[in-house]
DNA sequence: GGGATTATGGACCTCACAGTCCACAATAGG
DNA sequence: CCTATTGTGGACTGTGAGGTCCATAATCCC
C-alpha cells in the first residue's frame, strides 16, 4: 500500500486524520517561503505543522515532494488571483499596471523583502532541480499568457499600441515586475522601491 | 597566532605557499556560483581548489568567510568592469543600453541561465545572513551610482530627458536588468530572452 | 465487541557535513 | 646543518540532517 498518496475515500479510512491538510500545507509553505528549501529542516516542518515525522511522511512523502506540493499550491492560487484581478479591472491597462505594482502593494515593505515564493525557489533550486525548473516554466508561461490576454484587451480599449506584440509585451511586463521583486529582496526601503515600480510602470504603460 | 589572516610579509614565512590565492578564489567562486552556498560542500571546494582542509581553513577561515571573500571579489571586479564599459561608451546612452542587455551578451544562453552570482546569493542568503545583505546593498548602491553618473552624461548628450531623476532612472534600469537576469534563470531560451531585453531597452531608453 | 485498517509520533538508523587537530613537509635564518 | 616557523592534507570528531520503523491509538465494518 502506498501511504504517500492521499486517500480519496475518507469513508474507507479506519482512523481519521487529526489534521487539516490545507492548514498543514499553508504552514509548510510559510516556512519554505521564509527560509528556503535547504535551510528548512524536518524539525522546522514538524514544529510548524504540528505533525510528527511519521504522519508527515505518510501523508505527503519526503521533504522534496512536500515542497513541490506547497510550491504548486502557491502557484495555482497566485495564478487564480492574477486572472481574477486582471478580469476585474475596469480598464485592462489598469490591471496591467497593478500587475507590475503588485510586489509593492504591502505598504510595510515586509512582503517586498520576503519576495515571491516561486522566484525564491527558482533562484535556489531551478539550476539543479528539474522538477522545480519545470514548475517555474509552467508558472511563468501561465502568467505570461494571462497578462498577454489582458494586453490584447488593453489594445482593444486603445490603451496599448495595436502594433505591439501581446506576448512580447507581457514578457517585458513580467520581467519588470520580477526586477521590482528582486530589488525588494535587497532590502530596499518601500518608498524607493515603490518609486522605482512607478517609474517602470509609467514608461512601459504610458498614459494617453 | 591567527592563521586565518593572510600573511602580508612573505619574506617572513618559513614554508611558502604552494597555491596561488587568486586561482583558488576563482575556483571557489565558480563552485559557489554554480551550486549556491548551501549546496556547496567543503569537499567540493577542496576538489576544485586542489587544497586540503587544513590549508583552506588556515588561509581563508571557515566556509562562510571564504564565501564572502569570493563574493566581494566578484562584486569588485564587476563594478570595475561596469565603470570601464560605461566610460568607454562613445555615447552614454549606448552604455546604458549595454548595461540592460548585459545578461544576454552570451549568445549561447549558458551565462543567462547561470545568472548573476550576487543576485543568486541575495536570493539564497540575504534574508538570513546580515553580511550578505550588507554586501548586496553596498553592491547595488555602487551600481546605481555608476549608472546614474552615466545617465547624467546621457542627459548632457541629449539622449535622456533632462527632466528625469538620474538616480530614479538608474534604479529603473537596474530593476529591468535584474528582471532579465531572472527570466534567464527560468531557462527561457536566449532568443526570447534577448527580445525581452530589447523590448525593455527600447521602452526605457527610446531613440531620438 | 472484535478484527481489520489507518493514523500517529517518537525512537532509531545511517550518513554527510563543517570544523579541529596533528604528524609531517618544506622553507628561512643564522 | 640545525632549529624555528609556517604550510599541508588526511584522520578524526561531534552534530544534525533526512528518512525508516514500529508500538500504540483511534476508528470502521461486520
Amino acid at each position: 500500500m502506498d501511504r504517500s498518496v492521499k486517500n480519496d475515500y475518507p469513508g474507507a479510512m479506519a482512523r481519521p486524520r487529526e489534521f487539516d491538510e490545507r492548514r498543514v500545507l499553508r504552514a509548510v509553505r510559510e516556512q519554505f517561503w521564509n527560509a528556503g528549501y535547504a535551510a528548512t529542516s524536518l524539525q522546522d516542518l514538524m514544529r510548524d505543522s504540528g505533525l510528527g515525522k511519521g504522519s508527515l511522511y505518510a501523508a505527503f512523502g519526503d521533504k522534496h515532494q512536500l515542497f513541490l506540493r506547497a510550491l504548486r499550491g502557491y502557484n495555482d492560487a497566485n495564478d487564480l488571483a492574477l486572472r481574477t484581478m486582471l478580469e476585474a479591472a475596469p480598464r485592462a491597462v489598469d490591471g496591467l499596471r497593478a500587475f507590475v505594482m503588485a510586489p509593492v502593494s504591502d505598504a510595510s515593505g515586509v512582503a517586498a523583502q520576503r519576495g515571491c515564493f516561486m522566484a525564491n525557489s527558482t533562484y535556489e533550486l531551478a539550476a539543479a532541480d528539474a522538477e522545480v525548473l519545470t514548475e517555474a516554466r509552467r508558472t511563468y508561461e501561465a502568467t505570461t499568457a494571462a497578462v498577454a490576454e489582458c494586453v490584447v484587451r488593453a489594445q482593444g480599449e486603445g490603451d496599448v499600441s495595436a502594433d505591439s506584440d501581446p506576448m512580447g509585451t507581457a514578457r517585458a511586463l513580467l520581467a519588470a515586475q520580477q526586477g521590482v521583486v528582486f530589488m525588494g529582496r535587497t532590502g530596499m526601503d518601500i518608498t524607493t522601491l515603490t518609486a522605482t515600480a512607478d517609474s517602470l510602470t509609467a514608461q512601459l504603460l504610458p498614459e494617453g
